[in-house]
DNA sequence: ACTCCTCGTCAGATTTTATAACCAATCGCG
DNA sequence: CGCGATTGGTTATAAAATCTGACGAGGAGT
């Protein structure tokens, strides 16, 4: 599930992404240019309780330098109208779950493209 | 955000709420029973590269235990009929996307309690 | 009272990590 | 071309962190 090894080139790609040097992180974060170098080049194991810091610095999340990306395996869902869709969808019986199932194929069959 | 001297209550909470002893956790994760004992106890700054592991072996995401809870402002769809549901909604145009949301209301409405 | 189980704490060995320093490559300037 | 500045990789080492095994306490059951 999580790489650490990759955590390292994933904190540099981010880091150039944003247009920093290992000089700008480093003291955004609080350590020494070299601690960022070591952690980009993998000689880190872990870059125990600075991730935090360093996922705030980068403005990117957690998961995403520990395992590359969100959870993969689930959707997301954060549009309001797909939300009142799911909460009504599952305060539905199970029969009335595959009408709504089927309309919504008939519907998707025959949209215009 | 996160909050390191919460980590080892949530651990432990997660931990007793899934019927495991500290010797058990310890075994799963591979560690010292001391070692959980420690990470509960807010001994240990940081639990450092077993984070992973205790996640995995806790079957909680590793962004509960660092900050307690996921991303609030979303919702996360995890079973196959919803999954499929939200695809086929988002296939779907505007329009037909309304005539769903009234017949799941609709259903809703009429369901037996 | 005794035994067992669970868990908190401690001392110490081991491992990890960050620092300062060193070095190399690149680029811009005179 | 030589020089200085900038950026980044690497190393040795001190400091910090972490894990282990041992010890002890409290509770439950017999």
């Amino acid at each position: 599930m999580s790489d650490p090894a990759q955590i390292g080139p994933r904190i540099k790609a981010v880091r150039t992404e944003r247009g920093l040097t290992q000089d700008q992180l480093a003291s955004a974060v609080g350590v020494s240019r070299s601690a960022v170098a070591q952690w980009e080049t993998g000689r880190a194991g872990q870059v125990t309780g600075n991730l935090t810091r360093i996922a705030q610095c980068l403005d990117v999340g957690v998961e995403y330098l520990m395992y590359g990306m969100d959870k993969s395996a689930e959707e997301e869902v954060s549009h309001g109208d797909e939300l009142a869709l799911l909460r009504l969808y599952r305060e539905c019986t199970p029969d009335d779950r595959q009408t709504l199932l089927r309309l919504a194929r008939r519907l998707r069959a025959t949209r215009p493209d």
